[in-house]
DNA sequence: TTTTTTTATATCAAATATGATATAAAAACA
DNA sequence: TGTTTTTATATCATATTTGATATAAAAAAA
């Protein structure tokens, strides 16, 4: 992996050690920061079009700070809010599927 | 929802108030539930396939027990950790999305 | 049957994720 | 331009989830 992504990673929380770089990251692991990178970008494009952070946030009784968080790939963002909040932009259990579906 | 079935969930630890009946979540908790516990299923039939409990929680740094509760639907298990085990199960996205899919 | 293996239940301290808050930065709009 | 709205960043106490442990129950094997 190049420095720059590693560097994008490593500031929204991701630990990439300096030892284990991404590349020794094992398979499921990797998958795993996928599947939440692709959540997270999913959630924004749905909200987006929707409403507001704020708005959002309301509806899931969160805050408007952690629907920024869980837009931009925090890692302090678990999947349980990333599917509650997609859930909350109208989203199926198929529109889930299909965004996990898509990973890699 | 029938008493069984509510009575079933709450030993669980899910939460069905008295007042909040299940037929009074939101259309987005129902989901989540279902999601959980159509993840739960699926990692049982993948896991009982492939190896014991124990072995499947050593791949993952996790423990028996809680293997057991989150192949149990267990309401303390959140999507992160069904995820991570089924991932260790050797699921891909594509498996995955489709048990998420299928909800509903 | 007895023995061994596997799974389920209970408890708990530690780690992680949380919403709340303040505020800065950016974007949209006037 | 200045003003308003929206989004991003930082901090933090609380709540939730965690793995570990002990042990009971159940299932499988001998």
């Amino acid at each position: 992996m190049d420095q720059a992504k590693k560097e994008r990673l490593e500031s929204k929380g991701w630990k990439i050690g300096t030892v284990s770089d991404f590349l020794e990251l094992t398979t499921e692991e990797s998958i795993f920061v996928e599947i939440k990178l692709a959540l997270s970008k999913n959630l924004k494009e749905r909200r987006q079009k929707l409403m507001t952070q704020s708005e959002l946030a309301t509806k899931i009784s969160s805050s408007q700070p952690r629907i920024a968080k869980a837009e931009n790939g925090d890692a302090s963002v678990s999947i349980e809010l990333l599917v509650r909040a997609i859930l909350a932009t109208g989203a199926t259990p198929q529109d889930i599927g299909q965004v996990i579906s898509d990973v890699k």
